[in-house]
DNA sequence: CCTACCGATCGGTAGG
DNA sequence: CCTACCGATCGGTAGG
């Protein structure tokens, strides 16, 4: 990751993944506007010739360090999600997936992440599109893979997966989410999501319960 | 509504609501950062001095035009509310809900005034709280009160109106609204509430459905 | 009421 | 000569 072994002659600062990661902690403490290439440079003990040579503007900057968050989550609901599948009581298997799905949709970095894409959705398009395409609806995919694979074998009965998919995440996530993104807040007290499966499980439970 | 008619003397230009119509326009069509002073006033035809005599900061006038935008907007769902609870048919008028609730909260002005404080929520936290508080919460009740009321005469089995208020809310927009966040887009093809209503049903529906 | 203008700061690029 | 990198400063624009 580091590429303080790559550094020849010069002791040099950051470039690379670490660069990213120093503008992806100043983008999201402070925003787009707010973050100064100068800083960014600064804080990774560059000048901004070297910098602008890696990133040949701000929006590629941006977009780099998107793109590379984006890569790191793309997968990351896989294990809850085999975790799920594994697990022969639904109810038990959603109400964890449903607290994994909160602690890390709902977390301070994630959360700032998806204010920051949100707020530059109409300067930055592309980018937020790719958020949102390789982000958020792979992992909806996903999750409609795993329901469908628990109907198969009589755990659910779910005819249509992606739907079903969408519905299970906006029932846990989507009020406390909203709250904090109409806030400067990075916690909300989270009522449990026993309600949320309850529901999902009334209208998308084992065909025959009793 | 105009304050043309209270000019006195001077032709002048806007004030009051009118020039807050024009500072709204400018901030939902550009955002906070992109929408200058100079332009509001040039727009409203009059001098800076007087549009800081009206609103003594940029931050001021933002704060105006969101606190009439919430005033206006805080019943918005009551004629509609007022027809479900009417309606003897409950998964008819949860449909005709689901309907309203999309054309409003997903047109393009509520959307993209949505954008606008989401994205100073951290600069100006007390006007995301008050759009939060006043402009969400207070019909998320108001659906809950009509989510009760029709329990309490047999439509509906509901027993925490907050609780299934959010659920039905979330599973109607969710996907939608945040597709519509994270694009430029202001239009999403929607597919039927039909699947919401029902799962909302199966889980909220009269307790003896034969 | 308005024009001109301020102190500050931005993203991006020059010469050496 | 080449490269990686620096200090200094550019033209424009923001809120007030």
């Amino acid at each position: 990751m580091s590429d303080r072994g790559s550094r020849r002659g010069r002791p040099g600062g950051l470039s690379g993944s670490d660069l990213l990661g120093v503008a992806r902690g100043l983008l999201l403490e402070r925003g787009f506007a707010a973050t100064s290439m100068d800083e960014v440079a600064r804080r990774a003990q560059i000048s901004k010739s070297s910098l602008y040579r890696e990133h040949p503007s701000k929006a590629a900057l941006y977009a780099a360090v998107v793109g590379e968050w984006v890569e790191a989550g793309r997968h990351s609901m896989r294990p809850a999600l085999e975790r799920l599948v594994a697990n022969p009581d639904a109810r038990e298997g959603l109400l964890e997936l449903a607290n994994t799905m909160r602690s890390g949709i709902l977390s301070p970095p994630v959360l700032r992440m998806r204010r920051l894409v949100s707020s530059e959705a109409q300067a930055h398009p592309q980018v937020a599109a790719a958020y949102l395409k390789e982000s958020w609806e792979a992992n909806i995919a996903s999750l409609g893979e795993a329901l469908q694979c628990m109907t198969e074998d009589g755990r659910l009965s779910v005819t249509e997966p992606q739907t079903a998919a969408e519905h299970l995440t906006w029932l846990v996530i989507g009020a406390p989410l909203n709250a904090l993104l109409l806030t400067d807040e990075t916690e909300v007290d989270l009522r449990p999501a026993d309600a949320a499966v309850d529901l999902f499980l009334a209208g998308y439970g084992p065909p025959h319960p009793r």
